[in-house]
DNA sequence: CGATACGTCAAC
DNA sequence: GTTGACGTATCG
């Protein structure tokens, strides 16, 4: 897994510095899978494939060495630093992906980063500030010429990666991907997975970006940003059935990382840009909070059930346990139970803005629609019961989703 | 103390 | 069953 997961992260910029190894094809098998072979033997004769597992790996590991200490900008993104050290030290399991991560945390869509080196407009990437140049107007078809950069591969790449690195063949970036300019408009749109196969050239009023087109069919998939791209990641951090082919590794990467978007919510506080963009339609009024609930309390666990210690309502999979009767006297006082961070909702964390719950917060004091904890949408008591969690995720193993 | 969000209930 | 409003717990 954490394979893949590095693969999308270095993809581009790898592409790059496979070039520069003067490695005629970049290809990797581990990467581009039968489709990149296929391009190898055209290019480079098989004998150089250990040669350019070799190159690869180096590669690699020079890459998130350097990508590390240049995104590790404590001083730009704090915060980032932050999360990636929590993320670290809670990821003692693999001491590389914990490293990984940290380049992860500072820049979600690790291209992003890796193109964007110095970071100076995280926001601008993903709220996409009113770039010039408007992003593969049309849709990112696959480049026969397969751009280096571009993920054939297995990777979930299906519709995601490419598509949007597509952008740069429309936008300019093209070839290399990381090299020339063009590195961050191709960040930008690069690895942010789009809704499999859906236009994802709305043409909505960049004025209140709301993704009303969310509510519709693909709802959950109907993220976007400014510049009308679906980016399923921001708010559509869901499982498998909302966008589940569209997310890289259909939410094993993005999708299930939930990091991602809590990275651009600190990005965008964190940078210059902060959240300014008031009439951003996704209202990150939780900026802090939506961290808050599920990593901010970093302290020892992860996030979810386990949840914080200073939270003396312990729950687990969202369902209050012992301290709370414990509290008041003998009743059976529920206390308010806590997301469990782990569902597509909690994962995600910034507020569509246009929900009844996001419209009518001051009245309503709900918490937006789409964020809704699944757990807390059943029933307390229901079947579920004590540990109820998400099937697919495991006590404290929310971090899993990163490998 | 303000913001956020859960729980509950009434209205539909 | 869904939705909205309110009370209130929780957190910084």
């Amino acid at each position: 897994m954490s394979g893949m997961t590095s693969g999308v992260c270095v993809e581009s910029d790898l592409s790059s510095m496979l070039q520069r190894s003067s490695a005629p094809s970049h290809h990797h098998p581990n990467h581009h899978g039968y489709g990149g072979q296929s391009q190898v033997s055209g290019l480079a004769p098989m004998l150089d494939y250990t040669t350019e597992m070799d190159r690869y790996r180096s590669s690699i590991a020079t890459f998130y060495k350097t990508n590390v200490n240049m995104n590790m900008n404590v001083t730009n993104f704090p915060q980032s630093a932050k999360l990636a050290a929590r993320l670290a030290a809670a990821a003692p399991i693999f001491p590389p992906t914990a490293a990984r991560l940290g380049a992860m945390a500072t820049a979600p869509w690790g291209c992003h980063d890796n193109m964007n080196m110095n970071m100076n407009h995280p926001a601008a990437m993903f709220w996409g500030r009113p770039k010039p140049v408007a992003t593969a107007p049309t849709h990112p078809h696959h480049h026969p010429s397969a751009t280096p950069g571009h993920m054939t591969s297995s990777h979930a790449h299906s519709s995601s990666m490419h598509q949007s690195s597509g952008g740069p063949g429309g936008g300019g970036g093209g070839g290399g991907g990381s090299e020339g300019g063009g590195a961050e408009k191709h960040g930008h749109t690069a690895s942010l997975p789009v809704s499999q196969g859906t236009a994802h050239h709305h043409a909505i009023p960049p004025s209140n970006g709301n993704f009303l087109s969310g509510y519709s069919g693909g709802a959950e998939c109907g993220v976007m940003n400014k510049q009308g791209h679906a980016h399923p990641d921001m708010m559509g951090l869901s499982e498998g059935s909302n966008c589940n082919g569209g997310g890289v590794m259909s939410g094993g990467f993005l999708g299930g990382l939930g990091l991602p978007p809590g990275v651009i919510v600190m990005a965008m506080g964190s940078a210059g840009g902060g959240i300014s963009d008031a009439s951003s339609a996704f209202q990150m009024t939780s900026g802090q909070r939506a961290l808050t609930d599920c990593q901010q309390h970093t302290n020892s666990s992860p996030c979810p059930s386990s949840s914080s210690p200073s939270s003396s309502g312990v729950t687990a999979g969202g369902v209050s346990l012992s301290s709370s009767s414990s509290s008041s006297s003998g009743t059976v006082a529920k206390r308010k139970r806590k997301r469990c961070g782990v569902c597509g909702p909690c994962r995600r964390l910034i507020n569509c803005g246009v929900c009844s719950s996001c419209r009518n917060r001051k009245t309503g004091h709900q918490i937006c629609k789409f964020r809704k904890c699944e757990e807390l949408k059943k029933k307390p008591g229901g079947g579920g019961g004590v540990l109820e969690r998400p099937p697919s995720v495991p006590a404290g193993e929310a971090f899993r989703w990163f490998f």
